[in-house]
RNA sequence: UGUCUCAUGGUGUAAUGGUAGCACUACAGUUUUUGGUACUGUCUGUCUAGGUUCGAAUCCUGGUGAGACAACCA
């Protein structure tokens, strides 16, 4: 259960493996029985639901156990970092609904660590080797057979502390030196086999500019800076679960008390349908298969954060997930369960037709117009009412009307009555085609003691339908988008290329869709509920002359289904 | 012929030697001025073979299957 979430129901739930692991710590009074974790996103692109993960963890365990979470920069790698992405993190972290205790970069520790190395030169426990990175690739060996030292390993330690030093004052080029841990090169665990600790890179940091000529790398960088923080709790996907060793050596080469960070390993997020590496993300912005990296059908959280989602369907996601070893895949079902769970509850109903057809109630007069309440949100009270018009001309879903339909069809068809929502209850009396037999006009006659709150209100029809004006009704663009890919995940399907796996369908824009007049008042990114069709939003690209809206997720279809069993 | 890790319904996740539960999905029903929501019900599960034990999803051993590791990425 995280903090997250309701505490009263925080002592029902039982606890995953890493709060558990948290609590004994607690419970043996490790490190003072302080909590200290940390978020270290490197800053080379944008997050993902797959982070929030990640950050419903980090900041939950603190705020839980009344410890604190470091937001940190990995960013020992000048190559792929960008400040651009810096500061999309922070405001993707905010907007999630968390706040990082303090703010850190791992190149405030270059300084340290490259006092450290010099420290482990002097030890013995580390050296400089000038061979090419392909040498070194090839005498590392394989996960089944062992490697063969560097002709370098033994040199003293005089000439790695020179030999260092001048890596750093810039003499010698990139890739020709490394400086590399000391340790086993026929180690059963590869990563063992004298990692590298420095490479050399001429490249200005975004951070300390042309300062270094030498950068740490993650194995020797992350465990350092997490002790450097103070961290007690390192937390990281379980592709890490072989470094472990590795990290808890290296901290033991610099620690000089009792306290030691410990890094836990959970599984990564994986959805169905959804594209989550960044490389095929990247991939996905560049060839121009969506809008960018905000694109709604984007797993970012930019992304979904347009698209609809609030921060709090995606919390509730997380920690219906839970954390635990199994590499699984979530099914996306999980995902819209909880972004329908809320927004039924917070989005306001309102009328709008996607592909409309005229319904003109013929006995209705010509130029009348009243005005009818309509509930906001039958799921919450407080929410209100607002105006809708009732005239002659209407406008109507074009599915919702049939010529000849099945029993089970409770809509518009000849000599049936349907409810319009907030009005009258209709008798559908036929239809008008043109000249290519396509269906033009549908017609209608109303029964005046029916409308709501009057005599005859509580009439049993079987449908209702909604409706806008022809008079009074906005045109708007609607976008509806559907999963990205067309199985449910690319890594089954590895002989095809991934941009085969597009769903062509991901993406479908209605230009003629009408709404109600109240939407010209809305807000980008205002939630909506279009009635029997699904939750919408207004997207920021929207203008007053031009409406445009995103379908969040549909409704629950059981007319879908229903059609589908008489089809077969 | 390596090291590490994992295996519970269709999916995800609980049960920490004592009644295999929860959520999503699917299906059925009740309510409904949204074919939505809400409520009720149904289907479906401990990878396998041994062992320990009064009792095993849980502990032990062997098998099987899956994933991670051979970047001067993180």
């Amino acid at each position: 259960m995280l903090s997250t979430n309701i505490p009263e129901e925080s002592g029902k739930k039982s606890l995953h493996f890493i709060e558990q692991i948290v609590e004994n710590d607690l419970k043996e009074g490790k490190n003072g029985g302080k909590i200290a974790t940390r978020f270290p996103p490197e800053p080379n692109g944008y997050l993902h639901i797959g982070h929030a993960k990640a950050i419903c963890l980090d900041f939950g365990i603190a705020k839980q156990y009344g410890g604190t979470c470091n937001l940190r920069f990995d960013d020992t790698n000048p190559v792929k970092e960008d400040v651009e992405y810096v500061d999309s993190i922070m405001e993707d972290i905010q907007w999630l609904g968390f706040q990082w205790d303090n703010l850190y970069y791992a190149s405030d520790y270059f300084g340290k660590l490259y006092d450290f190395a010099i420290e482990m030169i002097k030890r013995g426990l580390a050296y400089v080797d000038e061979q090419s990175a392909e040498v070194i690739a090839s005498q590392k060996g394989t996960p089944t057979s062992p490697g063969t030292n560097s002709p370098f390993r033994d040199r003293s330690i005089e000439e790695n502390l020179d030999l260092f030093l001048r890596m750093q004052a810039g003499e010698f080029e990139e890739g020709s030196h490394v400086l590399r841990a000391k340790i086993d090169m026929a180690h059963p665990n590869m990563h063992f086999r004298d990692p590298l600790m420095y490479r050399i890179l001429k490249l200005s940091h975004h951070r300390t500019g042309d300062t270094w000529n030498v950068y740490p790398l993650y194995d020797y960088a992350h465990g350092q800076s997490d002790y450097f923080e103070g961290i007690t709790h390192s937390l990281c996907t379980l592709e890490f679960e072989v470094h472990r060793p590795l990290y808890d050596w290296f901290v033991d080469q610099l620690k000089t008390d009792e306290y030691r960070p410990r890094q836990i390993e959970f599984n990564r997020l994986n959805i169905t349908y959804m594209v989550m590496s960044k490389r095929k993300m990247l991939q996905l912005v560049k060839e121009g298969k969506v809008s960018g990296w905000d694109d709604p059908r984007m797993p970012t959280l930019c992304g979904l954060r347009r698209r609809g989602y609030t921060p709090e369907s995606i919390r509730s996601f997380v920690d219906k997930i839970g954390y635990t070893k199994f590499d699984g895949i979530i099914d996306l079902s999980l995902l819209e369960f909880t972004i329908r769970e809320q927004l039924n509850k917070i989005a306001p109903r309102v009328a709008a037709v996607l592909d409309p057809i005229k319904l003109t109630v013929t006995n209705y007069p010509e130029g009348q117009v009243e005005w009818n309440e309509a509930i906001n949100n039958p799921e919450d009270e407080t929410a209100g009412s607002h105006s809708v018009p009732f005239t002659r001309n209407l406008l109507v879903e074009r599915e919702d009307f049939m010529e000849e339909a099945p029993s089970k069809y409770f809509r518009l068809c000849p000599g049936r009555e349907v409810r319009l929502k907030n009005a009258y209850v209709v008798t559908c009396t036929g239809c008008a085609k043109d000249a290519d037999g396509n269906i033009s006009d549908v017609f209608c006659e109303y029964i005046p003691e029916t409308k709501s709150g009057q005599s005859a209100a509580d009439r049993k029809v079987k449908g209702t339908i909604q409706y806008v004006t022809a008079e009074h009704s906005l045109p708007a663009e609607v976008r509806l988008y559907d999963r990205l890919l067309s199985v449910p995940n690319p890594s089954e399907e590895k002989d095809k290329d991934f941009m085969e796996l597009l769903n062509p369908d991901s993406l479908k824009v209605l230009t003629n869709a009408r709404v109600e007049p109240i939407l010209k008042d809305a807000e980008p990114l205002d939630h909506f509920q279009f009635q029997r069709i699904g939750y919408f939003n207004l997207d920021p690209d929207s203008t007053p002359e031009k409406l445009v809206f995103n379908r969040t997720v549909s409704l629950k279809d059981t007319w879908g289904k229903i059609a589908d069993k008489m089809t077969k």
